[in-house]
DNA sequence: AGGCCGAGTTGTACGTTGTAAAACTACGCA
DNA sequence: TGCGTAGTTTTACAACGTACAACTCGGCCT
């Protein structure tokens, strides 16, 4: 424990651990869990030794969004799969996300325009440069498919920073309660959308816009 | 002032006046800037006096989604002309956020199962039922514009709660300081799209989306 | 070997937050 | 006339981010 080290005793901290931990202590028990003292004693130091590592606590939010974009490489593509390319990079971008649920509030609020995260953009406009998009209207495409990632990604875990204790999550569950002599229509649909996998309504979306997408000039 | 009125003394205290003076106060100075006691001494009263008509925070804050949801009624369209009904629908609800934009961040991160909302969808998807669109489907593609709208507003105002005290808004802006030694393709695509309306982007993926959609079986 | 300097850690403190609990005032109704 | 109750203020608490200062030690310089 923290209380159990004398003063100026080193504790062997790193900027990573901090950030593995954070990352798990996240995950496990929900963004407002996430405070400096109690990510402090989650690795047995005073909440200021923090401090050391991180200038504040955006910084270490900051860090934690750009782990998770660097989490994985954009697939490389050419001329005559850029369809497939996208729809690849959609989903595995996705499945990241929603494996850190409760991290989808941060990706929401930071502006993302870290080292990771403009290298990840870039490759693909460069992939999608071969395919023959001019890099502005590649960007169009790259953005609306950020922008569907990161909203499935919230709707599918529940926004929030509730620890989310019990209950299945997915965005169908939220509907279920309707009460269907207001509603009939929303409840129709949402009975029949729960008979789906839980990624059925981004896949409808996902192929919306990539057969939407005109093909190059 | 609050504190010069004796203590039991009437206020005239009212829900919606102090839902407009949320709303107001959010949208002048941010979401950070909304906390119970900033709102009180904003109305001529103690923060305790809110509780009296809001349980707590987060029933005031869902009292302004809700308010946004309701602020204006969605079209009803029919058979020949759903693709029209839909973009209507989706422009008139960006701009109704992109008229409060530091609401977004609200929107973003609550359910959204109160009446209005619901009664929302119902709407639409009696419509899009007309249209052809069994309830299912025609959930799917709501959800799709939704989320479009949702995340455009966020990047258009910078989602997060800083009060945006100064610099132009939009995301072009924020891809303005690429570096594009590093990052050509992206500072190029970032020139060119800041020579074209504010919207454009969200145009380019609405119509992607419109054409997407397959028609009724 | 001796000294010391700075990186890393703790302790303490301040201001701010949401809100529980209780005290209080004044109005409406019996 | 009296009382209940709706509405407001007062006070209080726990938790937050973090500024600041005290402290301890490993490693470098002489």
């Amino acid at each position: 424990m923290a209380a159990s080290r004398r003063r100026g005793q080193h504790a062997g901290l790193t900027g990573p651990a901090i950030l593995d931990t954070a990352v798990a202590l996240a995950d496990r028990e929900g963004l407002a869990a996430l405070s400096m003292r109690r990510l402090g004693t989650e690795l047995g130091v005073e909440a200021m030794a923090l401090y050391h590592h991180f200038p504040n606590k955006d910084a270490l939010l900051d860090a934690m969004v750009e782990a998770l974009a660097t989490a994985s490489p954009v697939p490389r593509f050419g001329r005559t799969d850029w369809r497939d390319g996208l729809r690849d990079y959609t989903r595995t971008r996705l499945d990241i996300l929603a494996a850190h649920p409760n991290l989808v509030p941060l990706v929401l609020s930071r502006p993302a325009t870290t080292e990771g995260t403009l290298r990840m953009m870039e490759d693909l406009l460069d992939s999608l440069g071969t395919a023959g998009f001019p890099p502005r209207r590649a960007l169009d495409m790259v953005y609306a498919l950020n922008g569907l990632i990161v909203v499935h990604a919230a709707l599918g875990a529940g926004v929030g920073d509730a620890p989310a204790p019990h209950g299945e999550p997915g965005q169908t569950s939220r509907l279920a309660a309707v009460p269907a002599e207001a509603y009939p229509l929303l409840a129709e649909a949402a009975r029949a959308s729960a008979r789906r996998g839980p990624t059925a309504r981004f896949e409808f979306a996902l192929a919306a816009l990539l057969t939407g997408f005109p093909d190059p000039a």
